[in-house]
DNA sequence: TTTGATTAGTTGCTTAAACAACTATATGTC
DNA sequence: GACATATAGTTGTTTAAGCAACTAATCAAA
């Protein structure tokens, strides 16, 4: 038995995530000074469909690991803000699909520069190997709890 | 210059934390299965009293990266739970100390039980190694947008 | 082809986070 | 001592998460 079954001492970081609410503050507040309406948990809705446009809400749900009234909540937020539009499916009546308007679309590219530059500042003095451990362990966090 | 500065790929997990959200729920889920009616929030509050009891709303904030509305909150609901008190400081009247009632202080030994057994669920497969490193960029990230 | 189960999405409710605006107390300076 | 400033905590508002309960559409099996 590996010794990873036992305690592990001051692990207490990992649960609060004291790391990645750190970064997404940072994110935010340089999004409000760039006078950008949006917050992260929007952003992170857009992110994924900048990848792949036309997703239905529960190809959403997966790609953010969010439930189903969650997406559906910030799905109601974001076509307010007219980012995104529902397009109920032919195929499938259940199914909306999400598509990115044209205001969206134009948000990409300044709010990924955003996103770079404060994974930079959040990153100073951490190499590259150990960001790739770190990016490891927390995959297989993920994965194991999934 | 360090590569640091540059954009490092698929990074957007460190800014969504689904890890550490996943480790979350999954405490959350542990707690309740356990019948232990309190949230991951009012845990890691209780957490910090267990390490030191008797302290100001504001040094829970501090201890636990969260602002004063937040605790004062928290600290509404713990109160409710019967797990804490507020007790008016005599130096100074502008503070509370908090302090653990004995129901909070039986809740220690499963509570810590139940979060040693998650940590141990998630971080199957990883070496102890691995696991130093993830938590030393973690601490740097945090230091970094502190 | 009808019945039962599954899938997609919504609504209601409670807890919490973030921010601004506020009250009350304490401190420091002239 | 009086006034400005800082500190501790609270309240109001918006956004979001998580869970249960729900509707509507689809699929599968007899």
């Amino acid at each position: 038995m590996s010794n990873n079954q036992f305690k592990r001492g001051e692990l207490y970081s990992f649960i609060t995530g004291k790391a990645s609410t750190a970064i997404a503050r940072r994110l935010q507040k340089n999004f409000k000074q760039s006078s950008l309406d949006i917050t992260i948990e929007q952003w992170s809705v857009l992110y994924h469909l900048w990848k792949k446009d036309g997703q239905s809400q529960q190809q959403l749900c997966d790609a953010t690991f969010r439930d189903k009234p969650s997406i559906t909540r910030l799905v109601d937020n974001l076509e307010k803000l007219k980012l995104v539009k529902r397009v109920p499916s032919k195929n499938d009546r259940r199914i909306n699909m999400i598509y990115l308007t044209k205001e969206a679309v134009n948000l990409q590219e300044k709010t990924m520069e955003l996103a770079n530059q404060t994974l930079n500042e959040a990153l100073q003095g951490v190499s590259n190997g150990q960001v790739e451990i770190a990016k490891e362990v927390l995959q297989v966090v993920y994965d194991n709890l999934k």
